[in-house]
DNA sequence: AACTATTTATAAGA
DNA sequence: TTCTTATAAATAGTT
């Protein structure tokens, strides 16, 4: 990208690898900001360095708090769904990691959830835009009820 | 950026708007995938569309099962630090929004925590970094007393 | 950490 | 929309 082009492969230089990260880390951290003033919407971004137990997050400037207004100015019902979107998604991931799924009563539940669990994993995308209504209903009261039979 | 250079300002014409939504997401996609490849790290990106209910989240490509291999391979210590610091952060904004910090029995513990939740919400900054590793142990038993709370 | 030569991203326009 | 292109921005290698 500048003097010269690099090949997009892992960097083995630990050195120079970290003087990337760095540079990088805080160019996405520019273009997140710039996104959410640009068009007036949200987004986080996570990064997990190298030790995995420190990752850096970052709400965009200013958008926690917006976030959390525009959270509490939506309906009850819509609430419910929100939630799910930015929070569910980790939940499932606890859910599956930990093998409980099946101990669910319900089979036709669990058969849900594992095929958009399946899905997630499998092509890493999880988008929801590509869910109607009511899958992402469905998909809600799936992980609640997974949910208390986790605890 | 391009033909001229534009104001760091929220777009008012919908369209435009729109498109430049559009054409940067695809780039911080691609921004996020090539520093998880160059630096063998993970990421997630969360961006909050228009209507708030269905944001575009991607773990950059074939970063999820990757993240998930890792984290079963971690000691069980760890992977309560870890669950903290990806998924706390999300369970504390639950905690915060239905104010029930209030009913902690421990009110040094319920201190501390309304500081580091505190600071979040001021600063838009959660890094993991600017933390001590007993900071993240006491953050973490905290935020699991909460939740404990509101069930 | 600062400096460029380049590559990459992208705002307008077709 | 998608494509083109002129220009702004990001950044790899270097000091």
């Amino acid at each position: 990208m500048a003097t010269r082009k690099i090949e997009l492969d892992y960097i083995s230089d630990g050195s120079k690898r970290n003087t990337t990260l760095r540079k990088r880390k805080q160019g996405i951290i520019k273009k997140m900001d710039e996104i959410t003033t640009l068009c007036g919407i949200d987004a986080c971004g996570i990064i997990y360095d190298e030790n995995m137990s420190h990752p850096t997050i970052w709400p965009s400037k200013d958008t926690f708090q917006t976030l959390m207004d525009r959270f509490r100015a939506l309906p009850e019902s819509k609430q419910r769904k929100v939630t799910l979107d930015h929070e569910g998604l980790l939940k499932m991931t606890i859910a599956k990691d930990q093998e409980k799924l099946m101990k669910q009563k319900d089979i036709t539940k669990k058969k849900e959830m594992n095929n958009l669990l399946d899905h997630f994993i499998r092509t890493g995308e999880f988008d929801g835009n590509d869910l109607s209504e009511s899958d992402l209903e469905d998909l809600s009261l799936l992980v609640d009820s997974n949910l208390k039979e986790l605890e």
